[in-house]
DNA sequence: CGCCGAGTTGAACTGAATCAAGAAACGTGG
DNA sequence: CCACGTTTCTTGATTCAGTTCAACTCGGCG
């Protein structure tokens, strides 16, 4: 169970298993069915939050009352709500499940206290906010110089596993393109 | 002179004035006149920089040739390939300076090995790397939500200096739009 | 002075949104 | 296990934001 965590890490750093232990015992191992909310929109969020199993998706409400998928997390994948956590102010964003999932998560206070006696997880922290800057700045480009004809068969053909799983209301709101149009797309050849 | 970075750096982190040092020891300080280039496309990235003096932006060519501005960095803020330095992959990414500057530069071995023995740097980057990760994600939430004139707007009233100091087509290419359509908003209203 | 890059203007065109309506898929309760 | 309502997906007509292309203006610099 845990042991999923450990591989992941150990694709960043070199932990002892001391060191490794005392971060897991903090994290708390949580399941949720599909659908639920893990953060509302103007709660601040304490936590962040390690997927073991199912779907999850961060998205926001715009002016219209459209749900704006922001990003999509599933198996071992880290997600939290970045801004809120950080400056504890009121999150932007809601985190919702949108399978059935399994995940464990830790609190700030835990891992703020983790990073005083633990050097080697402030360096998997950074490697990973750096490997998020580099997977943003991706987006942001492909978004940029992509039509969404373009945007949608990179996206079908680089996560097709997403495309199976997410439902199309979803995948659209991930594309910025609308329902009927990501419809017309796929039905256009 | 390097008081400006050890300013910089404290907004993040207490550093000792030994660490400081240690770590400006390792900086060479550079002048650049404008258009020219820091990094360019293809190049592997090397170095981390931090801008003393001026306006720099990076960006890349798509398949029509055109410049995109991806980022934008002006006085006291840190800047590079990222993906390309991490990786030391070529760049997909050109970095140029647009007015005359004055910055630092530190070479990745250097600060690799600096992560070593100087913990509260390894810290100071990761903090570094999740607020650039917010501002990514802001930056990509705006541009799904406005519409063109909207973020014109925005990036008027949020960024007035860089209105200012850049030109406008190199404006319409961060803005994602045409420089003839930014024109046309312009004379609008 | 003449040229070149930057910015402007306008006409024609197109990618994508909106609106409205229907078809299919899904799940829940009887 | 069928019937029903709800949610998701599709289709087509209309409209509009933003691009493209081409011609023109302006200011600066060699």
């Amino acid at each position: 169970m845990k042991q999923q965590l450990k591989k992941y890490i150990h694709r960043y750093v070199d932990f002892s298993d001391a060191e490794l232990d005392a971060f897991i015992a903090k994290m708390e191992l949580i399941k949720l069915e599909k659908k639920k909310f893990i953060l509302e929109e103007g709660e601040i969020c304490h936590h962040q939050y390690f997927l073991l199993e199912g779907l999850v998706h961060t998205f926001y409400l715009d002016q219209d009352g459209n749900e704006r998928t922001s990003s999509f997390a599933l198996e071992n994948w880290w997600f939290t709500s970045l801004e809120s956590y950080i400056k504890q102010s009121p999150s932007f964003y809601s985190i919702q499940t949108i399978e059935p999932c399994v995940f464990l998560k830790i609190a700030k206070t835990d891992l703020d206290a983790l990073f005083d006696t633990i050097p080697n997880l402030e360096k998997f922290f950074r490697l990973m906010a750096q490997n998020m800057v580099i997977a943003l700045q991706r987006r942001t480009d492909i978004y940029q110089k992509m039509i969404s004809k373009e945007r949608y068969e990179y996206f079908r053909r680089n996560f097709p596993e997403f495309f199976q799983r997410v439902p199309q209301y979803l995948i659209a709101s991930y594309l910025e393109i609308t329902p009927e149009y990501l419809s017309s797309l796929r039905n256009s050849k």
